[in-house]
DNA sequence: TTGAAAGCGTTACCAG
DNA sequence: CTGGTAACGCTTTCAA
């Protein structure tokens, strides 16, 4: 028997008599005969194989972001190059030259931070790259999550509640996304909401609060927080000043992490940003462009979703 | 000029004239010529590349153990293919399949739990396996973290902050790694020093701290908790209470998560396992066996460090 | 000191 | 319907 025909049978391709076909495959099988993936790939151009390349070591972002790409291609048969690059521009070379050298069939970026690149130009490489949760080229492919969406989703739910002094505390001015979800809230909160940027921790939440209620202003009844740790620090800083939530003041956080939204008391109601699926898409897309198909280049918005537990009221767990 | 000549200039192989290799050097340098490792793959039976497989989808024990792996390796050209298996033995075994076809030089096993294994059996493969964080086969190459070791630094430092009547507040009896440290806490603490055991929740913190201040019985002035998540309830539920740390009690956490030791008021002292340390050494150990020297089986157990904070009292930070 | 040839494990093509 | 042969890009061995 000869290599030609076990591999024409083995891949279903040519004319043969069907029981030769079965035969040769029930030995492949019996006898565990795997094809090696690295001689395939050295004629067929396809290792099927793609690099996953973060500065996140390894933050909430990314990991979701990583599981939903690694879930859509194992399908496929593509595995994942994880590398980290934390910000070092000599280590992110290194490890696309890796990447190169092993001819992986595409490169996702990904980051921590929507508005900034990894430092490390992929540019003009011989495979195509799609951007994920981080910025990229002009005129490459790019996929972020639409904090506006996320924004307007929680900024209605709190007006859907009935509350009417809607207050929004976030991190810096400097991250676009703390900037598009503002300006989502004022839009649906009345251009006259106010918004309190400070960092992404916790303290900012407790302090935001403190300074409110110590203020002799207005005091809000419904509150958007940036992130979940913020929403914890608000959660905590109200209920420490006997300011019932959801009763009192209804909260919603952001990001919808896991282990912070679900330990505060009560559990808090968040957005979020679909990041698995984010990643799922971005492998979906590096795919279609390693097949030759094409992709129109620009910047692919997805939604959010509203994550309803308790700290918002009127929802019931519903995760 | 031939294939052959041009390959052994580039490899320091074989004898030539010096400036013949040099200027192939710098013309190969030049034209940006990369190697194909599918190609050398082929013939050296070497794929410089390992998977990587958690069924930890991704707890803040998988990455640090990941990110240690990837460090590790990438100095010898190895990369890394990350596998999330979750708890799905299908999943994995086609994970698998997908690593023996693309010729990985070796696996690495990690999970969530010392005493639990991986869905997958990852014995009688013909490449290397090593266990880091998660249960391996008997007569395999295991590295996990010295829980007894953790524990008694911690107990050590309580009772040299003069601290008499030590608690341990940990979680569920069916975790080896609980019982180990609760072992080890006694044995520095005293045989009669309590040790509750719960779930590994900020809940439980809370709970234990207010059943043991609600009943009349002795009241503790140095808590080792399980982990930091414990630590957290525990320290908020005395603040509540009035109850200061470290002043009045001091307070040591588990597992350094960072994010959560540093945010809590006052910073968690906490024990840090070296997750990324042993991921370096299951890195270096895979390939050890990889390339044919031979590495003794048995379980290894990696010390951890304590990370001191301001919880406990005596150490400033030095993080 | 250099080059030609064989071979790694596949697949595609074309004769038999 | 089946099998031989070339080719993928590289390293190694051996002959020139």
């Amino acid at each position: 028997m000869s290599v030609s025909t076990v591999s024409k049978a083995l891949n279903d391709n040519g004319r043969m008599a069907a029981d030769t076909r079965e035969r040769i495959k029930n030995l492949a099988a019996e006898i565990g005969f795997r094809p090696n993936a690295l001689a395939r790939g050295l004629l067929s151009n396809r290792s099927f194989t793609v690099g996953l390349l973060t500065n996140d070591t390894y933050g909430r972002f990314t990991l979701p972001v990583m599981a939903g790409v690694s879930e859509a291609l194992v399908d496929h048969g593509v595995s994942v190059f994880l590398c980290a690059i934390e910000d070092d521009p000599a280590l992110g070379k290194i490890h696309v030259d890796a990447m190169l050298d092993k001819q992986v069939d595409g490169i996702i970026a990904t980051g921590k931070r929507v508005d900034r690149s990894l430092p490390v130009d992929l540019a003009g490489l011989p495979v195509p790259v799609v951007y994920a949760f981080t910025k990229g080229e002009p005129g490459s492919v790019t996929l972020t999550s639409d904090d506006g969406h996320g924004a307007r989703l929680a900024a209605e739910r709190l007006k859907k509640m009935g509350r009417k002094r809607l207050l929004h505390i976030t991190g810096p001015l400097e991250f676009t996304s703390a900037v598009e979800r503002a300006e989502a809230f004022r839009a649906v909160a009345g251009g006259g909401a106010p918004v309190l940027h400070g960092v992404w921790s916790e303290a900012w939440g407790h302090e935001a609060i403190d300074r409110i209620w110590n203020t002799g202003g207005e005091r809000p009844d419904g509150i958007f927080c940036g992130n979940d740790q913020i929403a914890r620090g608000v959660v905590d800083a109200l209920r420490e000043r006997g300011v019932r939530v959801p009763e009192d003041v209804s909260v919603i956080g952001f990001d919808n992490w896991e282990i912070m939204a679900a330990q505060t008391r009560p559990p808090l109601t968040t957005v979020d940003m679909n990041l698995k699926e984010l990643g799922r898409e971005a492998g979906l897309m590096v795919l279609a462009l390693a097949e030759g198909r094409t992709i129109e280049p620009g910047l692919r918005k997805l939604p959010c979703r509203l994550v309803v537990r308790d700290s918002c009221g009127g929802g019931g767990r519903q995760n």
